[in-house]
DNA sequence: CGGTTGTTCAACCATATGGTTGAATATGAC
DNA sequence: GTCATATTCAACCATATGGTTGAACAACCG
């Protein structure tokens, strides 16, 4: 069984890292080169280009090439997801909540379990 | 330099697996015990134990024990923070689709960069 | 007490992850 | 063509991750 993984596994599993979320904050303003990405940071550019390819690869961001100089651009739909993710728990806790103050307020209302 | 990790970091690795999000989709309408969380997977109830922790950790999860049961509990606070997370970056995106609408609108407007 | 139930612990294993370095590639500049 | 620049590739390494198994622990049941 050869489970391939879901794309929020790999937007959040993208996002469980300072570096990467970095370079989305950075990427969220404008778009940037590899080097420009990694100039903040004391690692090799090796090492920020497979940041940057574990972003692509969550869909999180794109590149473009022109000449030798690679532009990454963010792109902002799988964050969309993943943001609709928290909010559908969101409205379940809100559920709850509501239910909660409910039985409180009233306590013998035979609608409440 | 022993960069210990932060709870962002903790709560969007948590996040990144699909048996752990499954528990929390769980535990989202009520409680658990570890071996009720345990039972929709086909894996040993020592790996379950783990994930909990994993969740625990991150501070997704908090667990209260009575007798021999654990019954273990959602707190939904780091998953706000993960959402605040992402609203932020959603603010920006809707800033910058802004600014483009306007400048297609009013291409001569000076106050456009 | 002894047996069963609910859960964790410890050791182990395979693979993934995040980093390195040095060589390779491709483009641009002279 | 030669040299420098921008970036990736490949090999390697240490540690983390997610899984296993078997033993241990704790608590309820008879």
């Amino acid at each position: 069984m050869v489970e391939q993984p879901q794309p929020l596994d790999l937007v959040f599993h993208a996002l469980g890292d300072p570096t990467r979320r970095g370079m989305l904050h950075r990427l969220a303003t404008r778009e940037h080169t590899v080097g420009e990405l990694a100039e903040p940071y004391a690692m090799s550019l090796a090492s920020v280009s497979k940041h940057i390819k574990t972003l692509e690869r969550a869909g999180l961001v794109t590149r473009r090439v022109r000449g030798r100089i690679h532009y990454c651009r963010l792109n902002p739909r799988p964050l969309e997801k993943a943001d609709g993710w928290l909010r559908a728990y969101e409205r379940l806790w809100d559920l709850r909540l509501a239910r909660l103050e409910e039985l409180l307020r009233h306590p013998d209302d035979p609608s409440n379990p």
